[in-house]
RNA sequence: GGGCGAUUAACUCAGUGGCUAGAGUGCCUCCCUUACAAGGAGGAAGUCGGGGGUUCGAAUCCCUUAUCGCCCA
């Protein structure tokens, strides 16, 4: 048999993907052979232009978690990956590509030319995110990958377009939108960085109309803005300038007058206490020139340049028209003062362009009515978050829902679906309209077709049933996998995407599917992840952890198991580099566990170990299995990662390994025929499920030493580990009095053991233990399983009796409730092992205390539950005669 | 301004009313014992952020406060 002494996960993870994949094992069974139970996943798509970070990679290893789980319990199971064609970012890559290699813009080979060049970077660059998942281990159903400008998904963008628009849920219309200058597009919210940047208050008077020489100075960030004023605003009850409001001012420059007003949003404290409204750029100030009718007026260019409504600064840019207002209201004596700040500037996210607020033709969705199912749902316990409180955000979110932007000055995405007739009068189509054709509604000419784009949210928020085959109602991913049950992903896209899947649901697919309509049942809300100092992982800032580099390192198994390791539900995780090396140690355990047990398997397939009569570690470990394997499997079922992980480690590492393994080697190198054989048995078992536990986790280890078990048994195995049923819980019991024989006897040879190690007297030295035992119950457990102590501990003699006087010169343990007395030679230094017992009694001493006071106080015994106080009664008697035991050796040094 | 989360060993974190508060890493001592030195054995290490309250009993529930972080406006 070839097993390296360590495991090393490059060479094989490559050959198992590639085997997993040629076998079909990520597809579901064909429809009418599964089980009939379907269990749906979709990926929440990643950029088309994405590199994997460590949030893709935690959120893989959750979902391949439970794909694979769910897969090996018998589900139809089903994993559907795929991308987003990522509007703006994808243009601008191509954008810059193009003007680098060529010096060219979009605008100069027009847009036609231009779609095919992002085509084919598509082409070429698209699959790379989904590469590096398939580096991680995630058993997708690659033959269903899904791309937002895929035909089908086109057809189905289309058709909500065109069903809502005749609904009447879209319209178009003058707004406030987020303007990228220099991509000239409306971005969204979630497209805005707010970074903080040191920046300057300027204090402008504003002279009163007809009072010579007074004025109303107001501070602002922007003082180019100025140009677009229509008003200044005070508080209502702001004493100092009471008496002006419902006078005006004059705007300078323009020399427009324009009113003052009282409105309640002013904060008295801030600047001046006055401030300058400006509806045609400001958020705030186009809701509060909307409360006191004032008029709009925009004052730049798509591209930021000022327009002509800005008098003397029209066809400057943003920044050189503030300069010249600065030095021209200095000239006249306009500017009271400047004060340096530091303030959060909104950036867009592609271009790191400053964004303007500023009033544009939109196409937008009416959003009040498609949120209230999405609201019932949440209430009506359709959907779930976990962790719970993302509930709440969500509904937040849903529950203030604004009208959504969904034009895009873009010309990659999904084209919007409109055209118009000579009279502007727009239609929606589900074909293309025919320029010259009669326009189906009033029947005048098309004469063109909206230029711009949809936002590629409005084809992600209906990638759970898009991908499924929707709008075709009758097809059958769509009857089979539609809901799905589960959605991972990260907390920032709560809004953007999970409530809009959650409308869309209900939105477009047919009433008679009722609450089924909701795309998935349970939203995972994963952890961020943070960099070692607790900051966010972020291009920009280069602190993050490539996950392809930590693959590489320590293989994908290791980086799973460690990620879930570190990342308790719904808490964030800090992660350095060297975090992943526990999952790399123990990947490492795990195999070489792996390798004793072949190595002693010895080519027979040996009989099952256990049983009544069975070994009392064979019980033991079996008992400790079936536990495990509960626990796994109902974390899993709850998705409750973390706590499957560690009870996994745990058992493996301290219970099989630690003791189970250490005690089986002398039986399997004994006479005892029969018992060697129940020994190999009880490995094979053990070994066999704990793989199958772990799968989810570390699959392509697992798989690998699946195979490798069967080739040492000489057996064909019975399906490859991928889809090999989940480990059951047939031929194994729980064992409770071995679980306590056990306790025993580890309580044994720990005494021995710490004995070795305080008294340096070696490891392996042979020595004779005296126990003292007064309980006739646990002396009766001590000398049955007397030869079983002997040898873990490495003694000669094993003397067990009812009451044993220590000997001269001979250390002592107290464990439970015996003493372990070792006659040793007088020129052994027992020093720190009476510092290890007056440490071990100082500590009981004040167990007793806590224990005592508890039962002093009537109040506890009367009211607390009998059972807590039938125990702590128990602990007082144990805790007594330890500290008795403690107390008489520690006499005698 | 509103909401949420965190604060437990040197570090990173478990631990939602009752065993003597745990794990991994790090630290100290010993051991290359033929599965594994990416290992084994043992040890030291915490007034559970501060204050108050509820309770027979609080790391855990409530209030308050401090510090850090995230989201929203």
């Amino acid at each position: 048999m070839d097993l390296s002494t360590r495991y090393s996960p490059k060479d094989i993870e490559g050959p198992i993907y590639a085997a997993w994949e040629a076998s079909g094992a990520f597809q579901p069974p064909a429809g009418g052979e599964g089980s009939g139970k379907p269990f749906t996943i979709v990926m929440p798509p990643p950029n088309v232009t994405g590199r994997l970070h460590m949030g893709h990679a935690l959120n893989g290893t959750i979902q391949d978690i439970v794909i694979r789980h769910r897969r090996k319990s018998g589900y139809d199971a089903l994993w559907i990956p795929g991308t987003d064609h990522a509007g703006i970012a994808t243009q601008a890559v191509v954008e810059k590509q193009l003007s680098s290699e060529e010096g060219k813009t979009r605008e100069d080979i027009g847009r036609e030319a231009f779609l095919a060049r992002v085509w084919a970077w598509k082409e070429e660059h698209g699959d790379i995110i989904l590469e590096q998942f398939r580096r991680l281990g995630c058993s997708c159903d690659w033959t269903r990958t899904a791309f937002t400008m895929d035909p089908a998904l086109s057809a189905a963008v289309r058709e909500a377009f065109v069903r809502l628009f005749d609904q009447g849920l879209i319209y178009r219309g003058a707004r406030l939108v987020n303007w990228d200058c220099v991509l000239k597009t409306a971005i969204s919210d979630d497209e805005i960085e707010y970074v903080e940047r040191k920046g300057k208050l300027w204090y402008i008077r504003y002279p009163l109309t007809g009072r010579e020489g007074e004025f109303i100075v107001v501070a602002t960030t922007r003082p180019e803005t100025m140009l677009g004023d229509t008003g200044v605003a005070v508080h209502p009850d702001d004493e100092r300038y009471r008496s002006l409001v419902g006078t005006t001012c004059v705007l300078p420059f323009l020399e427009r007058e324009i009113p003052i007003v009282a409105d309640d949003t002013v904060e008295p404290e801030l600047g001046t206490g006055a401030v300058k409204v400006t509806p045609g750029h400001d958020p705030a100030d186009y809701e509060r020139g909307a409360r006191h009718g004032l008029p709009i007026i925009g004052i730049l260019n798509p591209d930021g340049t000022i327009n002509e409504q800005g008098g003397p600064f029209a066809g400057l840019s943003r920044e050189e028209a503030r300069k010249r207002i600065v030095a021209q209201l200095d000239e006249r004596g306009l500017l009271e003062r400047v004060e340096d700040i530091v303030h959060k500037v909104s950036l867009s996210d592609r271009s790191k362009s400053p964004v303007e607020p500023l009033v544009s033709e939109q196409w937008f969705v009416k959003m009040q009515q498609l949120a209230e199912p999405a609201i019932q749902a949440l209430a009506e316990g359709t959907l779930k978050f976990r962790p719970e409180r993302w509930g709440r955000v969500y509904l937040s979110w849903l529950e203030h829902v604004h009208d959504w932007c969904i034009s895009r000055q873009l010309w990659w995405g999904h084209r919007i679906p409109v055209w118009y007739d000579e009279e502007g009068v727009p239609v929606a189509s589900k074909t293309d309209l025919e320029i010259g054709s009669p326009h189906p509604r009033t029947g005048r000419p098309i004469v063109r077709r909206d230029p711009d784009v949809l936002d590629t949210w409005a084809s992600s928020w209906l990638w759970p049933f898009a991908t499924l085959g929707w709008p075709n109602e009758d097809a059958p991913d769509l009857a089979r996998f539609y809901p799905t049950q589960f959605l991972s992903t990260a907390r920032e896209i709560i809004y953007l995407w999970v409530a809009r899947m959650v409308m869309a649901g209900y939105a477009f697919l047919p009433e008679s599917l009722g609450k089924d309509r909701n795309p998935f049942t349970t939203c995972y809300i994963h952890a961020t992840v943070l960099d070692a100092k607790g900051r966010r992982m972020s291009k920009s800032a280069g602190n993050g952890i490539d996950p392809l580099d930590m693959i590489e390192k320590y293989g994908a198994d290791a980086v799973r198991y460690s990620l879930i390791l570190l990342t308790k539900e719904g808490q964030d995780v800090k992660l350095a580099t060297d975090r992943f090396e526990q999952g790399s140690r123990f990947c490492n355990k795990v195999w070489n566990a792996a390798r004793f047990v072949m190595m002693n398997l010895d080519g027979e397939r040996a009989p099952a170990g256990g049983g009544p009569g069975g070994a009392l570690e064979d019980r033991w470990i079996l008992s400790r299995l079936l536990r495990c394997r509960d626990e796994v499997s109902a974390a899993l079922e709850e998705y409750r990662f973390n706590d499957a992980a560690t009870t996994l480690y745990r058992f493996v590492w301290n219970d099989f390994c630690d003791w189970y393994v250490e005690m089986v080697k002398a039986r399997l190198t004994g006479a005892d025929a029969a018992s060697a054989a129940s020994a190999r048995g009880t490995l094979a078992r053990v070994l066999a499920d704990v793989l199958g536990l772990l799968h989810p986790f570390t699959p392509f280890m697992t798989e690998k030493l699946w195979a490798m078990l069967w080739e040492t048994l000489g057996e064909e195995p019975p399906a490859a580990l991928i889809t090999a049923p989940w480990p059951a819980a047939e031929g194994l019991a729980l064992d409770e009095a071995a679980e306590a024989e056990m306790e025993l006897i580890q309580d044994l040879v720990g005494a021995i053991r710490r004995v070795r190690s305080l008294t340096m007297v070696g490891e392996r030295k042979p020595l004779t233990a005296i126990l003292s035992v007064p309980r006739e119950d646990e002396r009766r457990v001590l000398e049955k399983y007397a030869e079983t102590a002997r040898s873990l501990a490495f003694l000669e003699r094993l003397e067990i009796r009812e009451h044993a006087e220590r000997p001269a010169n001979s250390a002592v343990a107290v464990a439970g409730g015996f003493e372990t007395f070792v006659p040793l030679g007088d020129d052994v230094d027992m020093a720190k092992l009476k510092d290890v017992l007056e440490n071990r009694a100082s500590k009981v001493r004040s167990a007793i205390e806590g224990v005592g006071r508890k039962l002093a106080n009537k109040a506890f015994v009367e009211r607390a539950d009998p059972d807590v106080v039938a125990s702590e009664r128990r602990r007082e008697g144990e805790l007594g005669l330890e500290l008795e035991l403690l107390e008489r050796n520690l006499a005698g040094f």
